[in-house]
RNA sequence: GCGCCUGUAGCUCAGCUGGAUAGAGCAACGGACUUCUAAUCCGUAGGCCGGGGGUUCGAAUCCCUCCAGGCGCGCCA
């Protein structure tokens, strides 16, 4: 409809131009937008007040010069005006807005689909976390919003690859082999001190169990070294299991698991190290080798190789970030936690360093999660023994309320999870606010099969004529907004924009619902009605898979 | 000290990338179930959009500057 009133104006204007009424055919950009209050019409244009400068004429001249030149051959606009400061507002006639319905039968799933991405290769990498304890409720955010901006960029016409990043190598790593042979000697009556920096947490303690039952004592017969490195590789094994495993209660699943390891094993790293050096990007100081990232835009150069010869966690991550390039992904899309902020100028750096274009990196920041029971922080951090896991949280209040809530806010703000709220069925906790609206529905057309045998949903032009009650209009105004709200959402990668618009939409409804029946004596009209809620379903539903969230046929 | 993010109703958050009288939900108050699911709806009340400057026809939105909170500023990851 947006664009149908574009195009009117557009050519009313080029009308008016080419009959003296305007200066100019340089039409400046302008926006059809949906005023806020309804007195203001359906849709309003603010061409008049941006054309002022080019014209060189007052708004209002405009505004009249162009709706002197309206025309409207289909009938859609009921009536105009020019208001307030120079805005032309356009009153759409009820009929005008049927064809929207038709369009979501018709394409059904397909509904809100755009070509948007061009099939343009996009790679989102998300989670990552590191295999060194399990998730907590900071990944779940992360995991879900990644998830969601995948589907959402598929839906819009990318070829998306989704990636997790697996730090089995480094540091961490062999601290994990540590606290865990610790515990193993512990266990096995050996006196230890438990150093500060391992892992506290009690899952140490299990899969030091677990280790003793298959390995018996032979693990204490041998080096440390070795010991270390064999717990390391268990652990960390059956830590990405049970990461796994908690991905899928969420419902989110990789493309790729790629391993840091593997980035060595194959050489890569050493491969990245020497280009760049070669490049005279990379340099000696103090022992330890440099990479120029101050030369594109970090506050100073950073180390990627150590004094003692080891690589830093930065050098893998160059290599990492080259390698996704060059597998051809023509866009790249981390999402970190808030945290890891300062670590985007250096990556971007060396993308940069790469000959890369920067824009082809996007970064998205999650910002942090405070878990909440009933108001009171819950103490979380991977460090101290307890915690609460991400697990946890999601076995508690499911995977759609888990799901929704990390999605009805913007990855930009930190979000207070509450898993008292998450746990109510209230208008607190939206996510049953918008499913209800599926099982209504569904419930309602069980009820025309049952009792009148209607058995296919479709609607004539009598019956859709008779959709014209507001609350109707109102819903189909909203059903046709769906498509660029979509689109907003894969442009700016913000899933949260889909949630609101799926609450507003079930707003409409419920209003619709309690206000009126569906199931009314006259068939013509019913048949329209149900025509109507189908489509409402279906945009519902729709809105729901690309959130990852179910659509249930009853509550 | 420097950098990133945030600051909107008592609380949790939106605000269509600069538009008209700033919106939802919760909490509060008053109503609506003999009818397609009350996990719902209708109404009332609630605001210096953190403060102050600027940019222009027009600012919650852009710029500057303070204030407050969160997170970062290692040869850690």
């Amino acid at each position: 409809m947006k664009d149908k009133i574009r195009r009117i104006v557009l050519s009313a204007a080029q009308a008016a131009y080419d009959q003296g009424d305007l200066a100019t055919d340089q039409f400046a950009p302008f926006q059809i937008t949906e005023p806020k209050a309804s007195a203001h019409g359906d849709l309003a244009t603010n061409f008049a007040m941006v054309s002022a400068g080019v014209q060189k004429m007052a708004p209002k001249k405009i505004a009249e010069a162009v709706l002197r030149h309206i025309q409207d051959p289909d009938h859609i606009i009921a009536r105009s005006e020019i208001a307030g400061p120079g805005f032309i507002n356009f009153f759409i006639t009820p009929a005008a807005w049927h064809p929207s319905l038709a369009e979501i039968f018709q394409k059904d799933h397909h509904y809100g689909e755009s070509n948007l991405g061009g099939g343009q290769r996009i790679q989102v990498e998300f989670v990552s976390a590191n295999p060194t304890g399990p998730l907590h409720v900071g990944h779940g955010r992360g995991a879900v919003v990644g998830d969601a901006v995948a589907a959402i960029l598929s839906f819009c016409g990318y070829d998306v690859h989704r990636e997790y990043y697996i730090n089995d190598s480094g540091r961490q790593i062999h601290t994990l082999g540590r606290s865990v042979l610790y515990r193993c000697m512990q266990i096995s009556g050996k006196p230890v001190d438990f150093p500060e920096e391992c892992y506290q947490g009690d899952y140490v303690y299990d899969l030091a169990k677990e280790i003793l039952k298959e390995k018996g004592g032979r693990l204490t017969t041998v080096a440390e070294d070795e010991a270390v490195a064999y717990c390391a590789e268990y652990a960390a094994g059956k830590i990405l299991t049970v990461i796994r495993q908690d991905l899928d209660v969420l419902g989110i699943s990789f493309d790729n698991w790629f391993s840091e390891k593997h980035l060595y094993d194959s050489g890569k790293v050493d491969a990245v190290i020497q280009y760049f050096q070669q490049k005279n990007l990379i340099y000696e100081n103090d022992g330890a080798l440099w990479f120029k990232t101050s030369a594109f835009g970090d506050e100073k150069d950073r180390v990627v190789v150590r004094g003692n010869g080891q690589t830093t966690y930065f050098a893998s991550d160059i290599a990492y970030h080259k390698d996704k390039l060059d597998r051809g992904f023509e866009k790249i899309i981390d999402v970190w936690g808030a945290d890891h902020h300062g670590y985007i100028p250096r990556i971007r750096a060396s993308i940069q360093a790469a000959g890369k274009d920067e824009n082809q990196f996007v970064v998205i920041l999650t910002q942090l999660v405070n878990l909440l029971r009933a108001g009171e922080p819950v103490a979380m951090g991977k460090r101290s023994g307890q915690f609460v896991t991400l697990r946890e949280v999601i076995d508690e209040v499911g995977r759609d309320a888990a799901r929704f809530i990390f999605l009805t806010r913007h990855y930009d703000s930190p979000l207070d999870f509450d898993l008292e709220i998450a746990k109510q069925q209230t208008n607190d906790n939206p996510v049953y606010y918008v499913q209800y609206v599926h099982a209504r529905i569904s419930s309602i057309i069980k009820k025309a099969k049952a009792e009148r045998a209607i058995e296919e949903i479709n609607a004539d032009d009598k019956s859709i004529s008779l959709i014209r009650e507001p609350e109707e209009i109102q819903i189909i105004k909203h059903l046709a907004r769906y498509p660029e709200t979509v689109i907003m959402s894969a442009e700016f990668f913000e899933p949260h924009r889909i949630a609101f618009y799926l609450m507003e939409l079930a707003a409409a409804f419920h209003a619709y619902y309690n206000k009126h029946r569906v199931l009314t004596d006259d068939p013509a009209l019913t048949a329209g009605r149900l025509y109507l809620i189908v489509a409402v379903r279906k945009v519902i539903r729709n809105g729901l898979a690309l959130l990852g969230v179910s659509a249930p046929e009853s509550m």
